[in-house]
DNA sequence: CTGAAAGCGCTTACAG
DNA sequence: CTGAAAGCGCTTACAG
């Protein structure tokens, strides 16, 4: 199948190529109404799909942007992606997503596909380990948000949760129902942006509350160690008698510790979580957590991307924009 | 900041473009040392990086392909991706996916603006309301394979669950336990596969084991009005002491209803879900499920679209592959 | 072993 | 109101 091109439809119309090229831009400013008529039956008759290819060449503009999440089967992502793919739907925008999975070498390979690609910008989990591609990319101009952390030393727009807040409006919430002894469990991906935030706000919290940290209360670990480092904390002679899961994947973890030791909720331990999930609501005993608005996180992102992309003024431009949790009250805790 | 081309790299190497596109290409078979490291080092101090896209206009492949699915938030969809994102990245292909949220207009859009685009193939979660356009891709011979759903009339290639053999499992599994009154719900989006399948399945398992189909068992309704439904349902004078929940989406209804009633399962009624929900192994009692080998069907289908795209022979290539669902037995039932 | 030239399918400034 | 021509940044068949 010989596919038609603009001079198939010219040739047939009896136009030029450049007659064409107005008309599918619609630029009708000086068309002749016989013309455009010829022009469309043309298109129709031959079946014509113009190539966008050959139009971002010459234009130097994709209309695609590159997302590069860590791992799009974390709720996080996908609705932040969700919410990035509905901003460019209205802009007629394309995105692209990869996967980095955390590792900064598939990042880097990522970025540089994704340019070569001629993606007009990016928006990026970033694993913080590419400073000087953050910073080439920086110097360049080229647009780029950073999502859900931000990195010592890049002066990248990044958009993400205030994350000491959200740690330590739970924390608060436990003080406030009379625990004391509160744990905290996050799960360890280097040191990254939430992670150490969240740690501070469980911190700082407890000391305005005048309660001493205690540093046994304190683990971060990877996902398949979580369990273990529960029964560790719990099997402490004053063991804790709140936790705060410092995300979704930690909260599973406990969760799961919780249904083979057969505790009660919050009776046994009372529980607090970090992000929305979705069994919160219906869960029994229904799940006390501090949401984090990730749609709102992907809007701001991709129209702070595509307003530098279309050249358009930033209202208010600032290198941190924080996002407010919420604390949804349940009876976990 | 200008960019630099092939024809910078050329002139600062002193080698024609051809030379410079051979050895990006790799074709070193006649390459002198001594020129191969001039435009190594050309390179290197200009900070080039190919444009792929003018690759791309040339050789008319542009190592991208597009994934439509319904809804990016359903854990099903982001798991075909996944599975695809992996498959099509081991041969350094791109996916831009798309929500065309079940809406035949939409995916009638992004078909075209991917094909725009110059993708090599799509894989899509069919709507199945764009017969002519699936019809017209067929005939051009363009690579394109269905995932979750077939489209009666159209023979393009489906990557979907054995839906009767899922749903027959989780009806038998309730018989053997002794269960007699068994209810079904889906939730409506057309006439979709999937819950057509579903339904048969439920269906034909009851007659084999003698047991009489009731109409008032069977509801399909949208997820808002699911809960209503379920009243209703176990309103009846005779109620279905156990139910097959048509997948994720219905089963958090159904468990919703249940914390709202304080139902006990499995003894007020018994629970079986459709697909694999990240909170059934914790959920108190745990849940019985089948599941279904999402990232299996999304690799199958990558690889059966780029087998396509690189003009590779198929291994025995079929109309509709279908996946083995596996039942999980829990204490739900 | 390397280069000149044509071409991929568009857009756009300019001429008329 | 419309067309001829140059150019976007590559690749490739061919010549030498």
């Amino acid at each position: 199948m010989k596919t038609v091109t603009m001079a198939d439809v010219a040739q047939h119309a009896n136009v030029s190529k450049s007659t064409v090229s107005q008309y599918l831009n619609k630029r009708f400013d000086y068309m002749g109404e016989e013309t455009k008529k010829r022009i469309e039956e043309a298109i129709k008759e031959l079946g014509y799909r113009p190539n966008i290819l050959a139009r971002s060449l010459k234009q130097k503009s994709t209309t695609t942007i590159g997302v590069i999440v860590a791992n799009i089967l974390h709720s996080f992502s996908t609705q932040v992606i969700r919410a990035i793919e509905d901003m460019c739907h209205e802009s007629d925008f394309h995105t692209i997503v990869c996967n980095a999975d955390d590792d900064p070498i598939k990042e880097k390979k990522y970025i540089e596909m994704l340019r070569a690609k001629q993606v007009d910008g990016i928006i990026l989990l970033p694993t913080g380990d590419n400073k000087d591609l953050y910073n080439d990319m920086l110097k360049e101009k080229y647009p780029i948000v950073f999502v859900d952390r931000t990195v010592p030393g890049v002066n990248i727009p990044s958009m993400l949760l205030d994350n000491e807040k959200a740690a330590g409006l739970g924390v608060q919430h436990l003080i406030n129902k009379g625990y004391k002894q509160i744990g905290v469990i996050t799960n360890v991906i280097r040191n990254v942006t939430p992670r150490m935030e969240r740690l501070n706000g469980y911190k700082k919290t407890l000391q305005l509350n005048g309660i001493p940290i205690k540093e046994e209360y304190i683990k971060s670990l990877e996902v398949s160690k979580i369990k273990d480092g529960l029964r560790e904390m719990l099997s402490l002679e004053n063991p804790p008698e709140a936790i705060l899961a410092g995300n979704d994947l930690t909260l599973i973890e406990i969760l799961k510790y919780v249904k083979e030791k057969n505790l009660s909720i919050p009776a046994d331990l009372a529980i607090i979580g970090i992000d929305d999930v979705s069994f919160a609501s219906f869960y029994e005993p229904g799940l006390t957590i501090v949401a984090q608005p990730a749609f709102e996180i992907g809007n701001k992102a991709a129209e702070h991307l595509l307003n530098k992309i279309q050249k358009r003024a930033i209202p208010e431009e600032r290198l941190v924009y924080r996002f407010e949790p919420k604390l949804i009250i349940r009876e976990s805790c």
